[in-house]
DNA sequence: ATAGGGTTAG
């Protein structure tokens, strides 16, 4: 071997070889020391040569937790690989489960470590089946490895259950959920509090919000984490209202029980779909109160909530406040200029970003797309969509490509737009052929528009939902009454597009409108104005 | 000894 390695050219080898570098060059790795001895110095020795009773006698020196990265895990990996430790159920087990938490998260590797171990515990079932189980593409293998796993003989104790239902999140099967929930009687859990938290999550994501809320009603003890749970799984099937109630409710019922950063993330989430500035004011108070403010996770939910509530100078000023800032806060903060139309403000946001050392990631880059569309920065956009690979090799996927279609279709570059479309690595979905659809629309392009919609039928047999709408609009403002009545005749029966609703928080007051919607105590007085406004606005125009 | 709930995505 000619000269030594940096620790990332090892990341980079297979296991097998970083394992032996790093016997030779094991102080590049930092976390070594973390391993064994929990402190920074330097040890004389190489921490490996460290006989195995070391990991049996000192389990909790294995915080593998406290590495940030793969890269720390790997060496540590490689070597219990090579030596034989990861035999070892205790050993394997604990590396099984810091493939979960460790970043980036992919079950294959767990799964290929669990496969090594000669005599798997429950330990090892268990992060098995929490792997499988979180990650919607594996989902549903988590059921057949509990069931391998009753084959076996192994008994599931009071955490294998709620693993399992984490599954239910994607997998959604309302009858396979209530089985499990059956069984925890079977096994003795039905009273775990952990248990009760999961099962009533599991009836949440199977869209039996009901059965749900009587569990949690008759549920004896609630900890935070119920209260927390039951707010995100409300506000994640579109409940935001209920979910903001049930935080209050909490403060009020269970006053002993204390918020804590997740629950005020959660909550803050909510707001931010509802877009009220009244709530996310009262939230950031509640957040000063609880001594939360410094936290970051809680101060990028506080930004996006500012942001979405339209008052993107307290979103401002809440970030400029931050002594810490992560990857989030800034693609937040830049999300939130673009949502309010400063796209000039979100590049600059972006390239102080990059100033400043920090590497973009998917999610970034999505957001200054979308800020450069609705700004219509079209070179910039195509700037930073060819650095995307170039400068950061970061492969843009098919969120980014929608941006550029947007991006162009919306500056009236419509066969561009289309040629792009064309020219893209994979298919296109819906969405992206709607925005070039609604863009046809406002520039009355109605040859291309009806090249699109033929292009949808031949994709989707069918037009729905949306694109079937935005065709419609096109037809109307076209005149062509005969096929605007076609396409809406077509979407009957199937159920279509659920209504579109709009709500407008008035001191303190959601009031909430659906398309066609008379029945508002004052639908009369609103038309009147609405009219009004129309007239005026014609008026400029 | 040990495992739950949380942010961004037109």
């Amino acid at each position: 071997m000619r000269g030594r390695l940096s620790a990332a050219e090892i990341r980079l080898l297979p296991l097998r070889c970083q394992a032996s570098i790093a016997r030779s060059q094991w102080h590049l790795y930092s976390s070594a020391s973390i391993v064994i001895g929990g402190s920074d110095d330097h040890q004389q020795e190489p921490p490996w040569t460290a006989s195995n009773h070391l990991f049996h006698k000192h389990p909790r020196l294995l915080s593998l937790e406290r590495c940030n990265s793969l890269h720390c895990l790997n060496p540590i990996l490689a070597y219990t690989i090579v030596s034989g430790l990861f035999r070892n159920a205790f050993v394997a087990s604990r590396i099984l489960h810091s493939t979960i938490t460790i970043p980036p998260r992919n079950p294959s590797i767990t799964f290929s470590i669990f496969s090594q171990i000669s005599r798997p515990n429950l330990f090892s079932w268990n992060a098995m089946i929490k792997a499988l189980a979180s990650t919607s593409a594996s989902s549903h293998c988590a059921i057949s490895l509990f069931v391998e796993m009753r084959r076996k003989g192994v008994s599931p104790d009071k955490y294998t259950l709620p693993f399992l239902l984490m599954s239910f999140t994607s997998i959604k099967d309302l009858d396979k959920g209530r089985l499990i929930h059956a069984s925890s009687f079977v096994f003795g859990y039905e009273s775990n509090l952990f248990a009760q938290t999961r099962i009533l999550s599991m009836y949440m994501d199977c869209g039996d919000p009901v059965t749900a809320q009587q569990l949690f009603d008759e549920m004896p003890n609630r900890d935070v984490v119920t209260w927390t749970s039951v707010i995100s799984n409300l506000s994640r099937q579109g409940c935001h209202e209920q979910a903001l109630a049930v935080f209050n409710q909490m403060r009020v019922d269970d006053s002993v029980i204390r918020p804590n950063t997740a629950t005020m993330v959660s909550a803050m989430s909510a707001c931010s779909s509802l877009g009220s500035l009244n709530h996310t004011k009262n939230l950031h108070a509640c957040l000063v109160k609880t001594g939360f403010e410094d936290h970051v996770f809680a101060r990028n939910s506080l930004i996006d909530a500012y942001a979405k509530s339209g008052s993107i100078a307290c979103a401002h000023q809440v970030f400029d406040r931050m002594t810490e800032r992560d990857l989030q806060s800034w693609t937040t903060m830049i999300m939130g200029l673009a949502l309010n139309g400063n796209g000039q403000d979100a590049i600059f946001l972006f390239s102080k970003m990059l100033r400043d050392g920090l590497l973009p990631d998917s999610t970034t880059f999505i957001a200054v797309l979308s800020a450069c569309s609705h700004a219509g920065l079209v070179n910039e956009g195509i700037e930073i969509f060819e650095s995307m690979e170039g400068d950061f090799g970061i492969s843009p996927e098919l969120m980014h490509y929608g941006c550029m279609v947007d991006l162009f279709a919306r500056a009236g570059h419509l066969n561009r737009s289309y040629e792009f479309i064309s020219s893209m690595p994979m298919e296109p979905n819906l969405e992206i052929w709607g925005s070039l659809l609604s863009a046809c629309g406002v520039h009355g392009d109605l040859e291309l528009g009806e090249l699109i919609s033929r292009r949808i039928d031949s994709s989707t047999r069918q037009c729905r939902g949306g694109a079937s709408v935005i065709l419609s609009n096109l037809y109307a403002n076209s005149g062509q009454w005969q096929d605007v009545m076609l396409i809406r005749r077509g979407r009957r029966g199937d159920g279509g597009k659920p209504p579109g609703r709009s709500w407008i928080d008035v001191r303190g007051v959601v009031e909430e409108f659906v398309v066609g919607d008379r029945l508002h105590p004052l639908a009369k007085k609103i038309e009147w104005v609405l009219n009004g406004l129309g007239k005026a606005m014609e008026g400029v125009l």
